[in-house]
DNA sequence: TTATTAAATGCAGAATTTTGCATTTAATAT
DNA sequence: ATATTAAATGCAAAATTCTGCATTTAATAA
């Protein structure tokens, strides 16, 4: 007799558990003829990526995820990671936070703690995806014409809702910063928007990995003394950051 | 001597092909010591992953998707299929749409040809996320407060946008439906909303499984005097859509 | 068209994953 | 705290996937 193949046991399961709401190991154990030793394993699976929750005895359904993220597509992603981790500290309940796009902002937004309560205006569908993932999270994605390549949204409309609020904090990605000229960015409009999001917020942060520091763009987005802190993959005494240090910026 | 793990290899065959923008399969075979064949096979995968594109001979570099498409995730995945192809008839080049969120809907969104001409104006996020690979749609995401279990926007935001646009065609999805209520709805935002997306087009299709066929809901919607075209998967000599096409709604 | 190069397919051995069992560790309940 | 049940871990056999080669089929070029 052939063993049931992994993919159509998982297939099942994640039927049973859609039906029943909630299933125990032994069921699908008995009723799928395999060790719950393997029901656990492909719960495991299905729980990574996001078909169930796996919970003490077995199984419970949850709003399914059609998107699922490929974490391989992200360049540079330890880089990333390492700024994500320091950024952590900025944040506080109640806060209400603007977010750029990017990269480094989404793997930012991925580590943000499960239960933070906090309120997000973004324009990057991405970060409203992963930060659909917090529960206490209220999100606010300002809406536009999209950008494919990045997926964010521009126009006159994303200004204009920025125009309208004010946050505590924001993080802004950078294409590139330095000294002299601040922070520019490679589009016109994006850089619009970065400027409005940055006077729409009280403190400005900017998540910036080190291959992009003294790096110019052509559009100007603001100068160093408009940033608060930048948070990089960098240790703080690198050679490379003395001169933000010494505009008086807090650096991470 | 060891082979070169599949992941690994793949992870480089993605960044060689980044780099250099486009990439043969034989030099791929001969700086990562494996057969043309296994390069092939390994750009199949990275392909249907999004990220890279097959091309005779090699791969080309594209803008690599972040989130991937989780078909499984899909209740009554051949239905919506099979509604998604009959709606296909309905579009022309040079639309202007407005698709509300729903699985179904998304399904119609995933088999769109790949280059219709087309303005699209939707509220869903997935819907978004899919359209973003349709080169020549422009896809205005409406923006708003996000409803996490469904990944649409919600609020006056929304609503306001859609009282401000006007377009050829409006594919709306329903929770339920019957002869005298018409389209009902679950939620009271939504079902505003969805009234207003159908006011502002001048041809109202909707795109409904049959389990939800005479189903009604809390929240109406509009009545089917507002509705042009149902979309189901039933024959069209269904007893249960007679009373829908003695009412003037087209099926298909 | 024909020649040439790429892609798909079938196959068999090598490498890896999957699985159940035995055992240890952790979590829940009383 | 103690008993009980679940989860994690290590291991070996079994199943599956991966890979290169030989061959067929398809796509591009001249």
């Amino acid at each position: 007799m052939h063993f049931m193949k992994k993919k159509e046991r998982q297939k099942q399961i994640v039927h049973k558990v859609m039906l029943n709401r909630k299933v125990t190991s032994l069921e699908l154990s008995l009723s799928l003829n395999v060790s719950e030793d393997t029901i656990r394993r492909d719960l495991n699976e299905l729980d990574a990526k996001g078909m169930l929750a796996k919970v003490h005895g077995g199984a419970v359904s949850t709003i399914q995820r059609l998107y699922h993220y490929n974490e391989d597509a992200v360049f540079n992603k330890d880089k990333k990671k390492s700024i994500a981790l320091k950024a952590l500290t900025l944040l506080e309940d109640g806060m209400v936070i603007i977010m750029s796009g990017g990269t480094t902002n989404l793997m930012f937004a991925r580590i943000i703690p499960k239960h933070l309560n906090a309120t997000v205006y973004t324009y990057s569908i991405q970060i409203a995806m992963q930060l659909s993932e917090h529960p206490n999270i209220e999100i606010i994605l300002i809406g536009g014409r999209i950008q494919k390549k990045s997926m964010v949204t521009l126009g006159i409309d994303v200004y204009k809702v920025l125009a309208n609020i004010h946050a505590d904090i924001c993080f802004v990605g950078a294409s590139g910063i330095t000294p002299n000229q601040g922070i520019t960015d490679e589009g016109y409009e994006i850089a619009q928007i970065k400027q409005q999001m940055i006077y729409s917020s009280d403190k400005v942060v900017s998540l910036i990995t080190s291959n992009k520091l003294n790096v110019r763009h052509n559009y100007s987005v603001c100068p160093l003394s408009e940033i608060d802190v930048i948070v990089t993959d960098l240790e703080n005494n690198n050679i490379d950051i003395s001169e933000y240090i010494n505009a008086g910026i807090k650096i991470l």
